[in-house]
RNA sequence: GCCAGAGUGGCGGAAUGGUAGACGCAGUGGACUCAAAAUCCACCGGGGGCAACCUCGUGCCGGUUCGAGUCCGGCCUCUGGUACCA
């Protein structure tokens, strides 16, 4: 009688069984090596996508592959549940984002939990919860403390319609996304988290983390941007001086004019009377215009002159100071000595404005010229028009120029990062509260650890107008000063979801802990992060936030480790018909509908071996059928054979047939490319196509074979269901249980790989006559070099292509290959 | 623009510098069936040849090497990130 194979029941079966076991459920344990293993977490958006399907299902094929491997696996799985769309969908549907988020996380929990995952659900946070975002609020006032959180002013995007705060990705071409309306760029006082204070630290591990994708490293190495140069100061005609950073001071005898960022402190101060019309005009637009494009190298270079000149303090010239669109306050000083002839954007300033030009560095063999000049020299070479400098290279100025600076006091060296301070505030409501105070006495005062937690209020107003509804709820915003306890107000910002993103990995080891943010002693057990799994999409921004909060939790004494994540494995994304699935495309693949009609283990085999996980992968719906009927294939494979299973003892070798030897060959062959590429390289793909492969053979096998190999079959079998536990685990341990075995599949350990029955018995050796395959010769395994050449020389489609040739040279790749040089 | 990736049959993909196309999908032919579905078997990059086999072929151009999909240089196209999406 055969059973046929019905994923829903075997499913669900399995399902409950793991849920009333609480199979997955750890603590720790000495004696045991820990593993633990990190999907990141997803935002409540509503239903899980593709993308959570694959990120999960890689996970889970490493969580369950270390613990049949003996491995203590901690795999937790949380909310990310702070965020912009529960907001959005508040506005929308007049639901609060507390009901909208937990409604999702309830529908979410189920679905993951419909894919079979292997996470310790006792664990499982929301960052939303009190019980989470209480601690956050506790450590920013650490930092605080430590001045690691501070506040300074800085510019947002504003919607002057709507009264609102707008993220980048709600402003569209220019225009705020609900109304149209022209953004502008807002001055307002924020937080910050003082990351710069760790950026020597955190580009200094980049070179100590073997177990990233040297792709990520390279990002936030370029992201951190260390740069070695100068400040100098500019003196000003009128007293004071501007302060420049540079890298290039090797050109300072040839910077002739000034820009500033037109949001430079001194931009107006400096605007004298006749210019200050088109000053205030200019700044005026450069507010309204897209940060992305205005550093784009294609962008129009824009300035205005301020009226003022400063002095350069090498050649004591008058240079006219201009407001430049290129120039950015946040990096640098906000102001720059512009070099026209060695630094393309000054160049094309200096054209656009007719802008003197000096040549300081000649290139060799060529004399350049200013006015015939078509673009910036930025290479190095000699120093000419620059006094005492003249006739040495540029890069040897650059060192002695430097030197000069700080001997006279007009400049120092300095070292330069591009990376900036951290911006955390947001003025909206679905966020964790900054814990702050502002009173007309005592100034910004920190809420006292006491009266911790600030609790996000429950009863406000959704309207997307008006800023945040926090700032117009009394109840919120009244406050009795803690330090003189007369009237003051709360803060009303929020803090960026990224900080939650930042250290919920920790908040796992001990997510029950009420004693504060983190039980260290378990922290100290669990910590690192053995595996990370997560998107490309991630590379630099909350990888690089997590690495931070790591390093300042070690400084605050909560954490024993440098860095967070030892192993990083940045998957692709899900793709259908060439782009990534949105429902503005309408390519978007519902996994509830995937699930429903192949079962869970369908959906994870699919998306394991439709690619290599770091690569895109193409959704292909029949791709998903191949799988399906690969699994039924399979079922009914394993129950054709089930009685000899049952029954059978062990291999003896000595008594098998040539066929039934290759057969074996093939099991332990596979397991062992199993094992490799889970282990080393997470390739489930080619791990999935090895079984398939084995499967094939042993149906081809089984087909033409007499039953006294009952001992084969049955080893054959179980490896195959073993090899395939972390992919199809319903599957396999459904079989499993039917071949005989009590007490789950996970008992019986990880098949074991002999090296005997792996061996080979004869060798393909390929021969190539000058780099062309030429002929196939099979030779014995310890066939040596010159019988290798001699069958080589003896096989006649070799000989056809040596005719009338004399062999120069032979080149023998030992077991491989035999390349006959002519 | 800048930073980082990717590009191989009709499709997804495979290939420690060593047989290009494993495995799967689609397709074609056959078996089974009254018929269809399912299943099973065979074929399956282009061109040439009755065939053995020859030849071209991994985005484009060049280089290194006995040998390049793989390494190096220069392009083209697509994707991710670009600090308030997460």
């Amino acid at each position: 009688m055969e059973e046929r194979y019905s994923p829903a029941a075997i499913e669900e079966k399995w399902q409950s069984r793991w849920a009333h076991e609480k199979s997955f459920k750890v603590t720790e344990d000495p004696n045991k090596q820990k593993y633990y293993l990190l999907e990141m977490f997803p935002y409540p958006s509503g239903r899980i996508h593709m993308g959570h399907v694959r990120n999960y299902s890689i996970g889970d094929v490493v969580g369950r592959f270390k613990r049949v491997r003996g491995f203590n696996v901690l795999h937790p799985m949380g909310w990310d549940a702070f965020g912009m769309p529960a907001e959005n969908a508040a506005i929308q549907n007049k639901s609060h984002p507390a009901k909208w988020t937990k409604e999702n996380i309830e529908y979410m929990r189920g679905q993951l939990k419909r894919m079979g995952l292997s996470y310790d659900w006792d664990r499982e946070l929301a960052t939303c919860d009190l019980s989470y975002y209480r601690w956050e609020q506790q450590i920013f006032l650490e930092m605080y403390k430590k001045g690691l959180a501070y506040k300074k002013s800085s510019f947002v995007n504003w919607c002057p319609s709507c009264e609102t705060v707008l993220a980048n990705e709600q402003v569209e071409d220019g225009g705020c996304w609900r109304c149209d309306t022209t953004v502008t760029q807002k001055e307002l006082e924020q937080w910050f988290f003082r990351i710069t204070a760790y950026a020597e630290e955190l580009l200094q591990c980049t070179d100590n983390l073997p177990g990233w994708p040297e792709r990520v490293l390279v990002m936030q190495r370029n992201w951190i941007g260390k740069s070695l140069g100068c400040e100098i100061d500019f003196p000003l005609e009128k007293g004071g001086a501007i302060r420049v950073f540079t890298t290039r001071q090797d050109t300072l005898f040839g910077a002739t004019f000034m820009s500033l960022a037109p949001e430079h402190p001194l931009a107006l101060e400096l605007a004298t009377a006749e210019q200050r019309a088109e000053v205030d005009a200019f700044i005026e637009k450069v507010k309204q215009t897209d940060k992305l494009k205005r550093t784009a190298d294609d962008f129009e270079k824009e300035g205005v002159f301020t009226g003022s000149y400063c002095i350069n303090p090498a050649t004591g010239e008058r240079m006219p100071i201009y407001l430049a669109n290129f120039v950015l306050l946040d990096y640098g000083t906000g102001a720059v000595m512009a070099v026209p002839t060695h630094d393309q954007r000054d160049f094309e300033f200096a054209r656009k404005y007719s802008l003197p030009l000096r040549v300081v560095i000649q290139p060799e063999g060529e004399l350049l010229e200013p006015a015939a000049m078509t673009a910036a020299y930025t290479e190095p070479g000699t120093m000419i028009n620059s006094g005492d400098f003249n006739g040495i290279s540029s890069l040897e100025a650059k060192a002695k120029i430097a030197d000069w600076l700080e001997k006279k006091a007009k400049g120092c060296k300095t070292v330069n990062f591009r990376l900036r301070d951290w911006g955390i505030s947001r003025q909206r409501y679905w966020g964790n509260p900054i814990p702050f105070i502002y009173c007309d006495c005592c100034g910004t005062v920190p809420v006292p650890e006491k009266d911790l937690p600030v609790v996000l209020p429950l009863d406000v107003e959704f309207t997307g107008e008006g800023g945040s509804p926090l700032a117009r709820l009394e109840s919120f915003l009244k406050v009795d000063c803690p330090l003189c306890g007369k009237p003051a107000r709360r803060e009303t910002d929020t803090m960026d979801t990224f900080v939650e993103s930042s250290w919920y990995f920790l908040r796992y080891c001990c997510s029950d802990f009420t004693g504060g943010p983190l039980d260290t002693e378990k922290v100290r057990y669990w910590m690192a992060v053995d595996q990370y799994i997560g998107g490309i999409e991630h590379a630099v921004l909350h990888l690089l936030y997590a690495r931070f909060f790591t390093k300042v939790l070690r400084d605050l004494g909560y954490v024993n480790v440098d860095e967070p994540f030892t192993n990083l494995l940045t998957q692709g994304m899900v793709i259908k018909d060439g782009a990534k699935m949105s429902k503005s495309k309408g390519n978007v693949v519902d996994p509830n509908a995937l699930i429903e009609k192949y079962g869970a283990d369908t959906a994870r085999l699919f998306s394991l071996f439709a690619a290599p996980p770091e690569k895109d992968l193409d959704w292909n719906d029949q791709g998903v059928d191949g799988c399906f009927r690969f699994l039924n294939r399979l079922w009914k494979l394993v129950h054709e054979l089930l009685p000899k299973i049952q029954t059978a003892g062990a291999v003896d070798v000595a008594k098998l047939s040539d066929d039934a030897r290759a057969l074996r060959r093939t099991v332990h062959k596979t397991i062992r490319k199993v094992t490799a590429d889970i282990d080393e390289r997470f390739h489930f793909n080619t791990a999935i196509a090895a079984v398939m492969e084995l499967v094939n053979a042993v149906h081809a096998f089984a087909a033409k074979n007499s039953p006294e190999n009952s001992a084969l079959m049955k080893e054959a079998i179980e490896s195959t269901l073993l090899l395939l536990y972390p992919f199809v685990p319903h599957f396999s341990e459904e079989l499993w249980e039917m071949a005989g075995h009590k007490g789950g599949i996970e008992a019986a350990g990880w098949p074991s790989f002999d090296a005997e029955a792996a061996a080979d018995e004869e060798l393909l050796i390929v021969v190539q006559v000058n780099g062309k395959l030429r002929g196939r010769i099979t030779v014995s395994v310890d066939a040596d070099e010159e019988s290798v050449k001699a069958a080589a020389f003896a096989d006649d489609k070799v000989l056809g292509h040596l005719e009338g040739k004399t062999p120069r040279k032979v080149i023998y790749v030992p077991g491989k290959l035999l390349n006959v040089v002519v």
